[in-house]
DNA sequence: ATTTAATTTCTGAAATTTTTGAATACTAAA
DNA sequence: TTTAGTATTCAAAAATTTCAGAAATTAAAT
């Protein structure tokens, strides 16, 4: 119910980075303080823990929920919800990631790739086109790869790194 | 001075995606404008274009100076400055992504390093300190391999891709 | 030195995002 | 059913971010 002054500023930290990491204060916070947390944590645990409203934890778990990064548990006879972090830090890693591709390189690529379809008429057109087409090449390349990365767990990862 | 109808989508694509990509929206633009336009612009001519203020485009100069994501060129008798992408697509990106590890990766690296050295005391702290050795292990894992392949063109990319 | 052209900084207004807390909805047990 | 415990929604308030335009600054030209 109350934190160590060490765990606090972890979770402080993931709160003012939140904003960073794709989420919002609030939110950074609630992830940081259930991943570090061993055991599952009630709603109004999480509010009292953080200081903020009870309203303001339900987004927060809707929106923790819709990136999958957390997940509910109950205890039987106890009909509150229990929420612990969704996986392992590895896990939990991969689902940021994906989420932030599918926000912020997804829609760009789709929008390129309409553009390059279409013909360049004038001289501006042409050399927009060109680098329309690299920056397209690139995210796809990148996409390409990050989801092969994905796929390898991180010991694996350690020891094809050597190469 | 005026853009084609595509470019201007591309652009203003780029401005939504703006806040997603690290930077606000009017920025957003702005490095989209520049990364699309064969010659390098005035401040007056970005502003004009995007219809933006004057002090707006100098706020933005500023911080994609910061990025290192444009340079200034001059012409002689000119005194005027003019602002163009600072590389190719590929140096661009490899910027942003660099920018954004020191933005988003590097003050947690900092913060976890310095708890994992400390002590832990009770139960809830020693649980504590086993996930955030995870996830600074998994930082830095990232955090090499993204410097690796930042080393390699996009075309030896291409081919390690195969293996 | 003065004028002129250009850039930068700053302030408050506007827009956007986040947060609260009261009202509402849900659900399991009595 | 009703009730009590819990979760969710949402309008309004608070906080934060963005932006235009004016004022200040800098630097070149005369």
């Amino acid at each position: 119910m109350s934190l160590s002054e060490k765990n606090l500023a972890f979770v402080m930290h993931c709160g003012e980075m939140g904003s960073r990491w794709g989420f919002n204060r609030t939110i950074g916070q609630m992830c940081g303080l259930l991943t570090i947390t061993k055991e599952p944590m009630t709603a109004n645990e999480i509010a009292d823990t953080l200081s903020i409203s009870r309203g303001n934890v339900s987004m927060g778990i809707k929106e923790l929920q819709s990136w999958r990064l957390i997940k509910v548990h109950h205890i039987p006879g106890d009909r509150k919800e229990y929420y612990g972090p969704a996986g392992s830090i590895w896990d939990m890693a991969n689902r940021v990631f994906e989420e932030r591709k599918k926000r912020e390189i997804d829609p760009t690529l789709s929008l390129l790739r309409d553009n390059i379809l279409e013909e360049a008429h004038t001289d501006d057109e042409r050399f927009a086109q060109q680098q329309m087409q690299e920056i397209h090449d690139l995210l796809e390349t990148v996409t390409k790869w990050s989801a092969e990365l994905q796929r390898l767990s991180p010991e694996q990862l350690q020891s094809l790194m050597k190469l």
